[in-house]
DNA sequence: CATACATTTTGTTACTTGACCAAATAACCA
DNA sequence: TGGTTATTTGGTCAAGTAACAAAATGTATG
């Protein structure tokens, strides 16, 4: 594997990992600050399992840092610059929608 | 589906486009202008049907747009504000290097 | 120590994706 | 028109992803 080929497919984990509906309201969540994973379970409103193994992927991406406070786990958003990119596909969206 | 519900799924999509190596590839060379499918192509180095694919996935997603100019399809950035997340993931990813 | 609570892990199952090949379309040229 | 080039489409198959349920882990509290 190349070099420009190896950074392409760690970029596109970033992307993949955003890629899913539940974990973007997740990302979107923690832009308001940490949460545990009780609160956004609540916000995506699947299995517990489900959201856990969502945030995994988030993790493991990067994208979210975990820390755990006596039972509970909180999450929060590490790579803030998405919200912007958020905002942006929004706008672009909006557009589409006439 | 709830309209929330519904959002996140249209902006999933957008990232779902993103998150494949050889679609980050052409997002990026299309930074630096139009391009052919034959060009494109000479980027990512699949055979030319998955390259199409490919394109089609970003075309739907409203990434890029298409137009067909003789024989050849030129394909062009649309959201071009994925070129500066790029950047930020970019330098995330750099800081995760050391 | 036993129990309850928050979260993660482990199956299992259905569904989606991506790669390549072969065939179809579309536009130009001799 | 017949041939050549550029691109898209459809088929098939292996691999990846997502959901829920059940079991496992870790942490406080009685």
């Amino acid at each position: 594997m190349t070099p420009a080929h190896k950074q392409m497919t760690a970029r596109a984990e970033i992307f993949k990992a955003l890629g899913h509906p539940a974990r973007l309201a997740m990302v979107q969540a923690l832009g308001d600050g940490e949460q545990c994973v009780c609160d956004l379970q609540a916000v995506v409103g699947s299995d517990m399992s489900t959201v856990s193994k969502h945030l995994t992927v988030l993790r493991h991406a990067g994208l979210v840092d975990a820390e755990k406070r006596g039972k509970q786990v909180f999450y929060s958003l590490r790579l803030t610059c998405t919200l912007g990119f958020l905002h942006c596909v929004d706008d672009a969206l909006k557009e589409r929608g006439h």
